[in-house]
RNA sequence: GCCCGGGUGGCGGAAUGGCAGACGCGGCGGACUCAAAAUCCGCUGUCCGUGAGGGCGUGUGGGUUCGAGUCCCACCCCGGGCACCA
């Protein structure tokens, strides 16, 4: 049957030319690279290791803009190095548990696991079909049996070294996922980062990590970390360390006299950074769920105290501690006093919802001369405010954090023999005096507090690793024997629209016999959070066929640390915490090798895409199909375009992709590359020209120094100013020797080799009687050759360039000199004068001074 | 408020203290074509000038230097993080 002549004719009148066509070039290539394995390494590989890793993606169906681009650099990056010489890790899996699976299952009651085996395929197919290479006989996936397997082992690991734990939490509850939340997933305006819900108090028995342990040596081993600044700076704040002193303050009657209603020894133990002020402390304020409020509260004030106890118990820790405007009816009397060590007065003690039971003591002495909270705070309670730092001159601020001599102190009308006299003192020297005088009298000593709290990862969800725990009525929480792992969730089960887990409820998965007593145990109906999962999949990368154990040792020592980890900044307090967390851990535990205690050595994020100024979602529908633009432009096209476009890091309009210019190179250079495609070239069997060659070298030099900054947009710029005068070169009637044309074009392939994989593996091909172009080395520039034999000298009078000169490379500064002066442009503006002065950098730029 | 980034044509962006605007997009003009698409060629910071040429130009104001987009100081604006965690 004949089709009917549409575009076919135009086809046929240039049939000598084969057009560039990608659709009949990609999946070729795609299944050659999966079927020679070419991307396939083994763990005694003996070149050099690499292990590149991309993070691992939730598997929401087709792939998004968002993985093409985190997975175009990754893929670029494994092609570049392996070209090197390196024999690369390149692996890639499925963070496959979590809400989005679970909440289609409460909608269309299928199983998550189906409905989640669905999208793993479809995300496969789109990231093969953009041309990622990866080792897939090491594919993971979170909620594969055997995964779910190492999990619970390594929990267990934890449980047993003390590291997980039950504990009772106030904790952020989303009413909308139902479930609870880590901190670091409520954004600051107290919603919850998934859901958008407004988060809610509860008080409730979780499972935690123990990362606070890990506080200190989590923020000291950044230093030696190739991150992004901003994510390192993003993890400190978050660790949150701060050197500080407590002491106690004994509590008394408001002379200073023994208070006889409370028990002996009753004190307030406070935590301050700033103990050199301790002189100017004119109150001290309790948290409101402070232990010591009942005892020491006086009846008088005890109808007040309990109803703000109340009221502040119900506020959420986000809302308790914005502080803004108006303090006073933030804080409470007590009518309690407290004495100042340092100056041997009493100071009345008051409660505010904005100190928290859980950082430090609960408690803080209060400066409002040199801290503008309790400047504020005092300024609503009427409470007197005491300077101790000399202000500067000018000063009109209200309290003073600066640095500056310390004054009065010590208090005159203290009478105390032993004063600490911080008089004129720095606030550095003065703290590690007034620390010293504590310490030496047995009042108190330095410590140091953090802001990160300890991993909370109860999810009141199905979708998830089960918690392997047996409650057990005689014998307790029992961890379950390692013998009868893995614990998985059944496959009866029923997602009912309350969104309640239906572990909660199933009594074949609950009903348990404990291993230690043989009675009835209910089994924790707890999944971890999915962020444990992602934790270590870069471990199990290594070794995913290890059966005795979560991976092997040597597997591990093979590969890790990963020396080049990509993803999106949006992970920096996450994932990233965690997964340092987790490997310091098993590393101390010695399931990783001890002298692993990093996992990335080098970190890299990408920017996001953008549509219409807005991140490109799906909630916004604002998606732009990546296999839309495969089908249509191709997949070389469009890695082209991600990285052509922007310095990877940068955030990325898609409506600045210029795709159409891509397709246009690309097209460019394959009627350049195709053997016998070329009618309009003019070669000729002469010596490779100088020019060419030295071109030809120095594209290569400056690809690879643009490829080794992550400079790819620079890198492709070149690519097409080098295609752009070869070609030109060519067309010209004097043409250009074939050698010399060869040289530049094969060089170009290798160059585009890791941007364009498809494209250039075909034309090599076709050039190279079925060569490969990934097995070929990555072309070095002959330093030689990157020198020129002339070069522009640059001439300037009085800085501005009034002339250029085609001078030598050679040329010395007198010569260079000799020619700028002896330049018309020169010798008429210096009008016959002689020059005040020449400065000559030969053989780049000489500048004749007038005056 | 503090800490990081960043401000360069109509747009995305190049540029070891030495030719600002590479490369791409967009625009304009031309070649090919019956015509269009595709492709190719030329122009494209701005002002003055018919032209050759010249003036002005990298957020603002100072400074260092023979020479500053690049270094220093102050400020303005944008993006991100932290933030009243004692």
């Amino acid at each position: 049957m004949p089709r009917p002549d549409t575009e076919d004719d135009v086809d046929r009148s240039d049939a000598v030319v084969e057009r560039y066509d990608p659709q009949s070039i990609e999946p070729r290539w795609q299944a050659y690279w999966q079927e020679h394995g070419t991307y396939e390494v083994d763990n005694d590989d003996p070149r050099q290791r690499a292990y590149v890793l991309c993070m691992y993606p939730y598997p929401s169906g087709a792939a998004h803009m968002g993985h093409v681009r985190n997975y175009t650099f990754g893929d670029l990056l494994t092609r570049y190095r392996t070209m090197c010489g390196e024999a690369v890790l390149s692996p890639m899996g499925f963070d496959s548990f979590g809400l989005p699976a679970e909440n289609a299952a409460i909608r269309t009651g299928r199983h998550p696991r189906e409905f989640t085996d669905e999208r793993i395929e479809e995300l496969r197919s789109s990231i093969t079909r953009i041309g990622g290479v990866y080792d897939w006989r090491r594919e993971v996936r979170s909620h594969d049996p055997a995964y779910i397997h190492w999990t619970q082992w390594i929990f267990l690991q934890l449980f047993e070294a003390g590291l997980a734990y039950r504990g009772f939490a106030t904790v952020n509850w989303d009413p909308v996922d139902q479930t609870v939340l880590a901190n670091e997933q409520v954004l600051p305006d107290g919603t919850a980062e998934r859901s958008g819900a407004v988060v809610e108090q509860r008080d409730l028995e979780q499972w935690f990590l123990r990362i606070t342990d890990y506080a200190e040596q989590l923020l000291d081993d950044l230093d030696g970390l190739e991150w992004p600044e901003r994510v390192v700076v993003q993890q400190r704040n978050w660790i949150g360390r701060s050197e500080g002193v407590e002491f106690e303050m004994p509590i008394v009657e408001s002379d200073g006299s023994p208070r006889s209603d409370v028990p002996d020894g009753a004190a307030v133990r406070v935590f301050t950074t700033r103990v050199d002020t301790s002189f100017g402390m004119t109150f001290c304020v309790l948290a409101p769920e402070h232990p010591l409020v009942e005892q020491i509260v006086t009846p008088e004030h005890r109808a007040p105290v309990e109803a703000f106890v109340a009221r502040s118990r119900s506020t959420s820790e986000v809302d308790r501690l914005a502080v803004e405007g108006d303090l006073s009816g933030r804080g409470c009397a007590t009518g309690a006093w407290a004495r100042n060590p340092f100056t041997g007065r009493a100071v009345p003690v008051y409660l505010a919802d904005y100190v928290l039971g859980s950082y430090g003591t609960g408690a803080v002495m209060a400066v409002p001369g040199e801290d503008q909270r309790d400047w504020d705070f005092a300024t609503a309670f009427g409470i007197e405010i005491i300077t101790t730092v000399q202000r500067p001159d000018g000063f009109e601020g209200q309290a003073y954090t600066g640095d500056g001599p310390h004054v009065h102190s010590p208090d005159p009308s203290a009478g105390l023999d032993d004063g600490c006299d911080l008089n004129g003192l720095d606030v550095a020297t003065a703290k590690q005096v007034a620390t010293e005088w504590l310490v030496d009298r047995g009042l108190g000593e330095a410590v140091v507090n953090y802001r990160l709290r300890d991993w909370l990862i109860s999810r009141q969800r199905f979708w998830g690793c089960p918690i392997p725990i047996l409650h057990c009525d005689t014998c307790g929480i029992v961890p379950v024997p390692l013998d009868q792992l893995p614990v998985l969730a059944p496959d009866d089960v029923e997602f009912t629209p309350t969104g309640q887990s239906p572990l909660q409820s199933h009594q074949g998965f609950l009903n348990a016999t404990c291993p230690t007593c043989g009675g009835p145990a209910r089994r924790e109906s707890d999944t971890m959070d999915t962020f444990v999962d992602s934790s270590w999949y870069f471990l199990r990368f290594c070794d995913p066929w290890s059966a005795q154990a979560p991976f092997r040792r040597e597997a591990v020592e093979a590969w890790m640390p990963v020396d080049q980890y990509i993803g999106g900044a949006e992970h920096a307090v996450l994932h990233l915490m965690y997964a340092r967390f987790m490997t310091k851990a098993l590393s101390d535990l010695g399931v990783a090798p001890p002298e692993l205690r990093e996992p990335f050595h080098r970190l890299f994020t990408q920017g996001m895409i953008r549509l219409d100024g807005t991140k490109m979602s799906k909630s916004k529908g604002n998606l732009v199909a990546p296999e839309q633009i495969i089908d249509t432009l191709g997949a070389d096209t469009l890695r082209l375009g991600h990285l052509s476009v922007k310095p990877p890091e940068e955030d990325v309009d898609w409506e600045a992709v210029g795709l159409e210019g891509c397709a246009r190179f690309l097209h460019r250079v394959w009627r350049l590359a195709l053997p016998g495609a070329t009618p309009d070239l003019t070669l000729h069997d002469g010596p490779a020209e100088d020019d060419l060659t030295r071109g030809t070298h120095r594209l290569v030099a400056e690809v690879t120094a643009a490829f080794d900054r992550w400079s790819y947009h620079v890198a492709i710029a070149r690519c097409m100013a080098f295609v752009n005068d070869l070609q030109r070169a060519a067309r010209s009637p004097d043409g250009v020797s074939r050698s010399g044309f060869d040289h530049a074009v094969d060089t170009l392939l290798l160059l585009l080799a890791p941007a364009a994989p498809h494209i250039a593996a075909e034309l090599w091909a076709r050039r190279h009687g079925g060569d490969h172009v990934h097995e070929q080395s990555w072309p070095v520039a002959d330093p030689a050759m990157l020198v020129e034999e002339t070069t522009t000298l640059v001439v300037q009078v009085d800085g501005k360039v009034r002339d250029r000169i085609e001078v030598p490379t050679s040329s010395d500064e007198a010569a260079c000199v000799a020619a700028a002066l002896a330049s018309a442009k020169v010798v008429e503006l210096l009008g016959g004068a002689a020059p005040a002065r020449v400065v000559a950098r030969p053989p780049k730029v000489v500048n004749v001074v007038t005056s």
